[in-house]
DNA sequence: TCCATGACCGACT
DNA sequence: AAGTCGGCCATGG
């Protein structure tokens, strides 16, 4: 419970107030953070045990492609539940970020 | 305590 | 255009 904690509540706050219907990237969630790495947003979110409080779906790469190893079921499993939110993906399986990215 | 790894990103060649 | 490398934080063995 001491600086590990710390990080893990700046990404999972950060990751918890994802709106609905849209998609943020390691990168941005990173900098919101204050980290200067996205591996300790990997790190949080992968090692995370409550994905019920942790959206880990509505976090795409800077590509606008699902990250991998999605240990959910499969990229197809994340991909459902984001267009199950109103996300649509384009012919090459990627999301418009100009419009589902999350920027405040 | 040191070494290796991690659901990534950006810049450089 | 595609491949390679560094980044710099935390965890596990």
């Amino acid at each position: 419970m001491d600086k590990k904690t710390n990080t893990f509540i700046q990404v999972q706050k950060i990751v918890a107030q994802i709106p609905k219907g849209k998609v943020a990237t390691y990168g941005s969630i990173a900098q919101r953070a204050g980290i200067k790495d996205v591996r300790i947003v990997v790190w949080s979110i992968h090692k995370n045990k409550d994905p019920l409080n942790l959206p880990c779906h509505r976090i795409i790469k800077a590509d606008g492609s699902l990250a991998s190893g999605y240990g959910m079921g499969g990229p197809e499993e994340q991909r459902a539940r984001l267009e199950a939110e109103g996300i649509v993906f384009d012919l090459k399986g990627k999301v418009d970020l100009k419009k589902y990215l999350w920027s405040e």
